[in-house]
DNA sequence: TGATTGACCATGA
DNA sequence: ATCATGGCCAATC
């Protein structure tokens, strides 16, 4: 089993020294990586991002990149697996039908076996 | 200009 | 186990 998948450079999205990305922008960048079949939550992308609290940053930001391109909201939940922002689609089962497309299973509004599919930044994504 | 809210999470009682 | 509170940063009222 070991690694699902080789490390994601982090740098190539994140230039260290340039303080000009804002938190959105590390929010953007992060999505943008989560892999096809696979979900995250606020929190670990805030926790990544230095400040494990701002959670909140991360919806706010979401909700900014709502009209960003490759930026896969529908594969960011909350901590609870659940769709959250689900409301805040074009349509409320847009969500669900996009994950549900990627070979996800949504029950309820909530991921089925969320922990299979999480995927952690901090973990998938290698700090140089 | 300050106060409130927001697609949240962690902790304490 | 549930309920209540604190905290984060940015945008909106």
């Amino acid at each position: 089993m070991a690694k699902l998948q080789k490390s994601i450079p982090i740098k190539k999205v994140l230039p260290s020294g340039k303080k000009d990305q804002s938190f959105f922008e590390q929010v953007y960048a992060i999505v943008a990586l989560i892999p096809e079949g696979r979900v995250t939550n606020y929190g670990a992308i805030a926790k990544f991002l230095g400040t494990k609290m701002s959670a909140r940053m991360v919806g706010w930001a979401l909700n900014n990149a709502h009209h960003l391109p490759n930026v896969p909201a529908h594969r960011v939940v909350n901590r609870n697996g659940a769709l959250s922002g689900k409301a805040h689609f074009e349509t409320p089962t847009q969500m669900q039908i996009l994950l549900e497309r990627e070979g996800i299973t949504v029950i309820d509004d909530c991921v089925v076996n969320f922990k299979c599919h999480f995927w952690d930044p901090s973990i998938e994504l290698d700090i140089v």
